[in-house]
DNA sequence: TCCATTCTTCTACTCGACGTAGAAGAAGTG
DNA sequence: CACTTCTTCTACGTCGAGTAGAAGAATGGA
């Protein structure tokens, strides 16, 4: 359901039916508006998105971008383990050599901006 | 409930029943033997476990470490996301001075094995 | 061999999260 | 004030996880 995200930023609850189709036995078929804001509401109350309540059809905003949100999850797959290092050593091991790569790019960067 | 995997290795039901503590208002005592079995079994349909079945108490044991889970989950995580480069970049930017590093560290053993 | 004990399997209950949506209430518009 | 639009409240089904009892299978000693 955070598939939702995928499309940019700061849309109704309306806007955002229109650009869901169900999947599965459902042919692409659009769900009810209200099933879009009750999701919605579940989703503000965890945080992950905002809503402005000023102007009459509310308007929804990720709070985070699908990357950020994604290198959250991580973090916290991350902070759930005892052993970090051990974790992070067997993350690294297991990736792929371009992944690697962009790896290494990317904490060069980071070291640079530091 | 995967935390059954501190303890390291191949052990019957009822030894793993003895080293579990259930939390709560259930003041520490041990969940019963049954339910460690069910949950075992659960966890061998889905390949985190595997059992000898031809000694008579059966004995499980992890397949995958606790540090190998973790890791594989970041994986699961990171290709969950259309943007694997766009979430690793968030992740690398968010880690700590001392996680940048060890990744190095761990980078550049990698490519040495290589 | 037969019974008691031990271990495993089957079935089932509860709970919280999530996807889904209807009914009813609130707000804006002519 | 009536009509339409939007939001909130409530609710149902499903699913996975945690929990465990009842019944069936295997083992070991008398």
């Amino acid at each position: 359901m955070e598939e939702l995200w995928t499309s940019d930023a700061a849309l109704t609850a309306n806007e955002l039916r229109d650009r869901l189709v169900l999947t599965g036995s459902d042919s692409g078929r659009s769900p009810a508006t209200t099933t879009v804001l009750t999701v919605l509401s579940r989703l503000e109350r965890k945080g992950f998105v905002s809503r402005s309540r000023d102007q009459r059809p509310h308007r929804y905003r990720a709070l985070l971008s699908r990357a950020e949100h994604t290198a959250e999850l991580m973090h916290e797959v991350l902070d759930s383990s005892h052993d970090r290092d051990g974790a992070l050593a067997r993350f690294v091991g297991t990736v792929t050599a371009g992944e690697a790569q962009t790896l290494r790019r990317l904490l060069d960067e980071l070291s640079a901006r530091r």
